[in-house]
DNA sequence: GCTATTATTATTCGCCTGTATAATTCAAAG
DNA sequence: CTTTGAATTATACAGGCGAATAATAATAGC
């Protein structure tokens, strides 16, 4: 007899599937609209359930928002790692030119990519977790970067084989950032173009795809 | 016979000293806490005043998010640029090394500055306005670096003098958001002398100070 | 088919946000 | 010394935030 106030009729999930849907939906609302659109309520939305499902998974939002920041890093390096895949194996030189140029294509280089990346870094100042995940994806990228360094045919020095790394790391991050947040600054090609030949530089290599 | 509510004493101020206040106080918290803890409330007190004040100088907080990120960005334009007047005019070597070496110590490199410019970096995505602030202030940046490429005793080439610029401000930026997110992870001077033997090897030339 | 478990929804709370408007008090002009 | 204007404060509002708790319904085990 009472107004049976009718419940939305909802499916259960595994908890992997839910934590997973989750964290996309974050990942996804921050690329959009920057940190401060991923609350509680949109992320639950986008993920198609209610808001307090969230904290039945995760212990905080700030939990939540590591693990997604965490699955965004990890996905970058893993992407530039994968076009090793289609490198011949014998050839140093165009392993690295492989590493090098996949930075300057989607998903990896996008204006929605830079920016998250942006929009979680100051969250590493204070919190100690996202410093740590910032720590592990800056070196997670830049050991594999060392390398394919060390592997170049020329007298074994792992001191400036790391000096290298860095700059060559460096020089990476600043045209993945400028490409990124200015999409119109640069001719189609002109980023990997600059990569490959000041790498070259630094390296005293000449890359095949430095035209 | 009221309970006169005594009101705060305050006194009148210049509506120019009183901007710089407010831009100086939002700058200040984003500095400490990122986008997100310069509230009006907190902007206002930071600056001694009432919160209401701030809609008095300002058509929205938004109007003042976009002044004090002007300032930070011009301000660290022209600290590089104040480098240059303590070189030799006549050594283009001398002063491309000067304007480099001074965006790796206080005040352009730190770790609040690296953290405001990321924290604010996302919103130039999708406000306009922000946007243009954003691509004069990087090419503030580099049309300086480029003209003292320029001058460097070698062929003229405008379009190599572009790239090389291009190259060189990517290796700063790089070199300085790394240098001021994780602090620890560099050596005391490493990251000015990557980034003194690298642009060297760009350009084709020693610095002096890449001992 | 019944029952126990728990994933999920619904509702509520206290706090903070930016904004709007009204009330005041400072300071200069006459 | 008075008057006038505007810089500043005070108060109120509507909405959004993250978090906590209670109610419910889907599902697995028996």
């Amino acid at each position: 007899m009472s107004a049976t106030a009718d419940r939305r009729p909802y499916r259960r999930e595994g908890e992997e599937k839910r934590r997973e849907d989750l964290i996309a939906a974050a990942v996804d609302l921050v690329s959009e609209g920057g940190p401060e659109a991923a609350t509680v309520r949109a992320i639950a939305a986008r993920a198609g359930v209610t808001p307090g499902l969230i904290r039945h998974y995760f212990q905080s939002k700030e939990d939540l928002t590591r693990a997604a920041y965490r699955q965004i890093m990890e996905q970058m390096t893993m992407e530039s790692l994968r076009a090793l895949e289609d490198a011949p194996v014998g050839d140093p030189v165009a392993r690295l030119e492989a590493f090098i140029t996949a930075n300057f294509r989607p998903p990896i280089l996008s204006a929605t990519t830079v920016a998250m990346w942006a929009g979680y870094m100051h969250m590493a100042r204070n919190d100690p977790a996202m410093r740590e995940i910032h720590e592990a994806t800056y070196l997670g990228y830049r050991d594999p970067l060392q390398g394919l360094i060390a592997a170049l045919p020329r007298p074994a020095d792992p001191a400036r084989d790391r000096r290298d790394a860095i700059a060559c790391n460096a020089l990476i991050d600043g045209l993945w950032v400028e490409g990124g947040s200015l999409p119109d600054g640069f001719a189609p090609g002109e980023l990997v173009h600059v990569a490959l030949t000041s790498i070259g530089a630094i390296l005293g290599l000449r890359f095949p795809g430095a035209s």
